[in-house]
DNA sequence: CACTAAACCTGGGAGC
DNA sequence: TGCTCCCAGGTTTAGT
């Protein structure tokens, strides 16, 4: 679901109302979400509990964000490693309903929490943090303390990221030079720029008026400017949007951000080009949608 | 080593 | 109403 603008309106927004707080009790009805990362995972019966007994009476001090990751800090040292993949949600309520007060299931339905996607459920020692994903591609796993994630190695194919100071220009335009793909490829990658995925990456590349297909080390320095610009661009205004809600992405208290208006060819293919009016294309790279402008982007 | 399809899932919408 | 097929903000892994 999110990509980087969404991750970090998440973590700002959820901040506020989880940071100080206490965890009461935990559960966690699918235990695949906090048993591993990789694709195949098979639900540990062991994580589940550690899981649910672990973070009883440890207070959380802070949230971070590495790339699309979200860092819950904890007093004891441990953290929560929490990826949404494509459907996750955090979502936080001041009062928790009477299936968690009671510990037993009432009727779900979609718009009260828990929803029959909320597959881990944090009571704090007030209100109510839902962890909710559809696809159940995400993941919430519970480590030692935070040097364990770079020890194994967890960030290691990670470029840098476009709010960071070190990411410049010059070192765009160093490390494109040494990519064969196509300029998509690269961008949806993270190995060199880190939190674009398959919006922002084709807003980026109709901004800086650059072919999604084209050979990313084909670009010249002007070029690279331009898509340099783009991106620290069009990821801050973003972030300052609280992110493009499209389908399932919410903020914490559940609303959604309003980046989504900004979009000029995310999702419209067949439909006029904002600058130009001619009809925007599509094209699969990477196995994903791209759509450009034929006219506009070169 | 670098790059690219396939896999992991559920649900919503289009077309019949 | 219902059925099939396609598509979806992302990695991870298997394969060339």
């Amino acid at each position: 679901m999110p990509e980087l603008p969404e991750v970090e309106s998440l973590r700002l927004s959820l901040k506020p109302y989880i940071v100080g707080k206490t965890i009461q009790s935990v559960i966690v009805h699918k235990p695949k979400l906090v048993s591993s990362a990789g694709t195949v995972r098979t639900p540990s019966e062991q994580k589940k509990r550690e899981f649910e007994t672990k973070l009883v009476n440890k207070k959380i001090l802070d949230i971070t964000r590495v790339a699309k990751n979200m860092i819950i800090h904890l007093d004891s040292e441990e953290i929560i490693l929490v990826h949404l993949k494509m459907t996750g949600q955090l979502v936080y309520q001041e009062q928790g309903s009477p299936a968690i007060l009671g510990g037993h299931p009432i009727e779900l339905s979609e718009s009260t929490l828990p929803n029959k996607h909320s597959h881990i459920i944090f009571t704090l020692n007030e209100g109510v943090m839902y962890y909710n994903d559809i696809r159940m591609f995400g993941y919430v796993l519970l480590y030692p303390n935070i040097d364990i994630l770079y020890q194994e190695g967890h960030f290691e194919a990670i470029g840098l990221d476009p709010l960071d100071n070190n990411f410049t220009y010059e070192y765009l335009l160093k490390a494109l030079k040494k990519k064969k793909s196509k300029l998509k490829s690269v961008l949806l990658g993270q190995s060199i720029v880190t939190g674009l995925g398959n919006i922002y990456a084709d807003e980026a590349c109709f901004q800086a008026r650059i072919l999604p297909y084209r050979l990313a080390s084909s670009l010249k320095p002007k070029e690279v400017k331009a898509l340099y610009n783009a991106i620290v661009s069009i990821i801050s205004k973003a972030v300052a949007m609280g992110g493009s809600s499209v389908a399932n992405y919410i903020m914490a208290d559940g609303s959604r951000g309003t980046y989504a208006r900004e979009h000029n060819v995310y999702g419209k293919a067949g439909l006029p080009c904002n600058v130009c009016g001619n009809p925007l294309q599509k094209m699969i790279i990477n196995s994903r949608t791209t759509v450009f402008c034929k006219f506009c982007q070169k």
